[in-house]
DNA sequence: ATAGTATACCTCGTATATCTACCTATACTC
DNA sequence: GAGTATAGGTAGATATACGAGGTATACTAT
């Protein structure tokens, strides 16, 4: 089968959660669904990267937490972005896209 | 001024050294400043980055290397690209493209 | 002469982040 | 009653880029 180990680039995976919750509120488990949905399956974001990634959002003060009951009926904790948290989404996707373009410079210089 | 420290994505710097080297052989700090360069000064590239990877790619049998005097009349240590390093540069740029890729997808989620 | 800068190589310790593997618990289906 | 999906979590290993430090040579300016 197609078994491909897809690994984040380290440094991404903060940006990608920031975004998926500048969507809406939604829990830890529903962001990995989201990400791995959006994406068509290519990323698959393990909880051993989820978890430690949302507290340490938390920590920073760019996503604020809270308990609720998800639509199946069920406690989760669901995550929201906060108004720092906006502002450090957009300077990571600034970041993001100026580095990729000069990743693209080098990658396009001919042999 | 325009300070900005601009750091590099884990898991980018090798394929960026492989491209160069796939320019031509060259000298560790050659490719420093090629990579300086090309991308218009958007990446300086620290030598607690670059010399251990270099040695890491050589390790891997990516890179061989061999002394040289330089144009400047010095000792040089050149890099070129193996058969298999060629391969792995491939392998790398492409898993880059199907990366940026499925950022892309989930940056460009409307709110 | 000599002081400073650019070139050229290197190592060590630290910080950070992701992964693998493991654990708990509940709801639903077979 | 067993298995799967949903929901949360932690601990340890690994990788890698960085900062700070070191050596040495060639060239330039004073």
């Amino acid at each position: 089968m197609g078994e491909e180990r897809v690994e984040l680039l380290k440094g991404t995976l903060d940006m990608l959660i920031l975004k998926i919750t500048a969507l809406g509120p939604i829990h830890g488990y529903g962001i990995a669904q989201r990400i791995q949905q959006i994406s068509r399956d290519f990323f698959q974001l393990q909880q051993g990267s989820l978890y430690p990634a949302l507290h340490r959002l938390e920590d920073r003060g760019w996503l604020k937490a809270e308990w609720k009951v998800t639509e199946t009926g069920r406690e989760g904790k669901f995550y929201s972005l906060t108004r720092i948290g906006r502002k450090q989404l957009q300077s990571e996707v600034e970041n993001w896209e100026r580095l990729t373009g000069a990743v693209a410079l080098i990658l396009q210089t001919a042999e």
